[in-house]
DNA sequence: CTTGACTCTCCAGTTAGCTGTAGAGTTATA
DNA sequence: TATAACTCTACAGCTAACTGGAGAGTCAAG
């Protein structure tokens, strides 16, 4: 399940997949994108190390997923930490700003629906014919 | 500006784009994908001619797409026209269940806020490091 | 009839976030 | 030590809705 070297936990690839819910395929697609690179690399086979900083950083990846983060803004939102580590007035306004993007989301979405209930309304006879006779009455 | 082939008014690509207001480049994508074909192609030349009713169906095509219907919907949706020409209640399920779909999505972007809220009241301090406490007192 | 503007096809690239796979190397257990 | 299970890299492909460009052919005005 896991190695001891020395004194710390390391999880190979497998494990830590199933440990934090991410396939195997996709770690190394972060890794490969600088998003989530394990802490230690074999230098001779290659192979990943992950520990439990590890652990921690992908729980937090996953937390930022699911609020809507993008994996570049959580790329650059982890560069912002490590530079500005405690600062929890630029952390509020990075939150603060994703919720005004998906506030403007659902604007967006609630005009979409409500064009529809328009539309709905508008249209009960053939929907293509009406428009032509609007067209032609051009 | 057009020409007259017999009795019908034609554009060619150029001047049905300006028209409709949808790039060249995307016209001949909506042609290749089936969504927009013109009505008329030279057979020696494969020079596409737009029509009058190729204006309205671009102006269908809009609306839809600015509601949130995808492509391929659009498409499936005007077979669905020409097949049960003027059943508006089956148009009208359709435009229901997308106004679904839509009220589905604003709720996740509203779940996506919310946790956003909690995260801001819950990370006064350094995120990565709460984690790892929180972490490591499982 | 020339010339510049227009159009054609075809192939490839873009963004985002993965996923699939071949072929080779490594590790752990019996 | 044999072998199954695991891991590696590298390349390609997927979805959606376009966009870019080369190279060749066509049309319309003067």
């Amino acid at each position: 399940m896991c190695l001891k070297g020395g004194e710390i936990v390391v999880y190979k690839i497998g494990d830590f997949a199933n440990l934090v819910n991410i396939s195997i395929r996709t770690l190394r697609y972060y890794d490969e994108i600088g998003l989530l690179k394990p802490e230690i690399v074999d230098k001779f086979t290659n192979y990943r190390y992950y520990t439990e900083d590890n652990v921690v950083e992908a729980q937090f990846i996953t937390l930022l997923k699911e609020v809507g983060f993008t994996l570049q803004e959580i790329i650059d939102y982890k560069i912002f930490l490590n530079n500005y580590d405690s600062d929890d007035e630029g952390t509020n306004q990075i939150l603060l700003k994703k919720q005004q993007q998906i506030s403007e989301e659902m604007e967006k979405l609630q005009e979409q629906y409500d064009k529809i209930t328009i539309l709905r309304k508008k249209f009960k006879g053939k929907v293509l014919t009406l428009m032509k006779e609007e067209n032609n009455a051009k």
